[in-house]
DNA sequence: AAGTATTTTTAGGTTAATCTAAAAATTTAT
DNA sequence: ATAAATTTTTAGATTAACCTAAAAATACTT
């Protein structure tokens, strides 16, 4: 078993994003946007890995993943989400806060030291950002869940995820008390620009936009 | 501020090792030992180190360490301590499987990161090798401590740190119940090998070698 | 189908971190 | 104080991960 590298384990787990998303190959530029680096730079990288056959690559045809690339990534996937829970429950992070360290902390090399750190978070299925966190064989758990804004007036439901993971988004929902758990029911949605009108628990009444309402996640109730 | 990478962190950690323990500059040949790679590498490195003002180097004369420096190295002393406690405390690992992780765990940046973790683990001043801690300005704990192999017959004590740190001794000190705050009476010392005759609590009497005396520090009663 | 735009690859170069072999400086021994 | 041994530095290469610019392939338009 050779070693793999930060760098490539970083592009691993971008490819299996971009090629998990769209069901399909990703494109050398898809892969270079997620990794802010020239698309010459992914040709390079995907050759290597292509090399130890972590990646299925064809030129000018994009790039999958093989069996071992996918397991190297959603393992990765897993320390982060782990770690994440860990800085938010133990250390007292917000959801704001932890991903820029957990970027760093996914790549700490040890079996024993993630499934220490499960059992003592207690198997955690969600991470603070609702993504779920695959087992030890790379299975996520899955959850039936709509886009607020697909959901119809009157309907109700529990904010369950974010779709936008940014600083601002999330610090904007700790304002706003739409934190994971908090029940919701639909009560109007304005034509005119697609906001939306909700009850929170079961008293106040916000208005949120649509730009919003396109980036939680709702589990119907 | 230029960013320091991991490798460099590695060098000044080691350096700051051989020059403290020597009160003197540490020799190039010393270093590469410590790093396990040739003597060409260090002196490639040391420049390097020099040109960021991270090391005081005079070719032939080696290298003693900037104020830059020893806060680097005792930041990285300081996370690599912390993080073993952790491991122990926390994650349940015992003390022989620790510090492979922690050598990772250590070049984890964050500052927020440390200062929430030392608080979580109640701010300890030693680690489970009972090595002192140094606090945030770099300053360790000093301890009044021997070595179990400088103590005379009918002298009394507890335990409180390894001078080697290997699994192979730590697992030896489990399975002898010497560890980590076991109080001891020195019995007799045999002259034809120094191996030494001791009491542990106030029970069991145990024959230690000489090489076991040398390598357990002893605060006197 | 040809021409244009876009994407991807290749070519050639840089930097950090390593190596081995040889040269130079320093230290130790005679 | 010379010679021998040791330590340290230099020289020259290699590899991973990046870059820019140019060439090649593919995709989109008319
Ligand atoms: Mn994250
Ligand atoms: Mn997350
Ligand atoms: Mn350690
Ligand atoms: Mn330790």
């Amino acid at each position: 078993m050779e070693s793999i590298s930060q760098t490539e384990e970083n592009y691993l787990k971008a490819i299996y994003k971009i090629a998990e998303r769209a069901e399909k190959p990703a494109s050398t530029n898809a892969i270079a946007a997620a990794m802010s680096t020239s698309a010459a730079s992914v040709t390079d990288m995907i050759k290597r890995l292509s090399e130890k056959d972590l990646v299925n690559y064809e030129r000018y045809r994009g790039v999958t993943m093989t069996k071992t690339g996918q397991k190297i990534a959603t393992t990765l996937i897993r320390k982060h989400r782990l770690w994440e829970v860990f800085l938010v429950e133990k250390l007292d992070f917000s959801w704001d806060e932890v991903h820029d360290i957990a970027e760093q902390l996914e790549h700490i090399q040890s079996r024993e030291l993630i499934t220490r750190l499960d059992e003592y978070l207690k198997f955690p299925r969600f991470d603070p950002h609702g993504d779920p966190i695959p087992d030890e064989d790379g299975v996520f758990t899955f959850r039936k869940q709509v886009l607020l804004a697909e959901m119809e007036e009157a309907e109700e439901g529990v904010i369950v995820g974010v779709h936008d993971h940014t600083s601002d988004f999330l610090q904007y929902l700790d304002r706003m008390k739409l934190t994971l758990g908090t029940e919701i029911k639909l009560v109007e949605r304005y034509a005119y620009d697609d906001s939306i009108k909700m009850l929170l628990g079961d008293s106040k009444e916000i208005v949120i936009s649509k730009k919003v309402s396109q980036h939680l996640f709702v589990q119907k109730k």
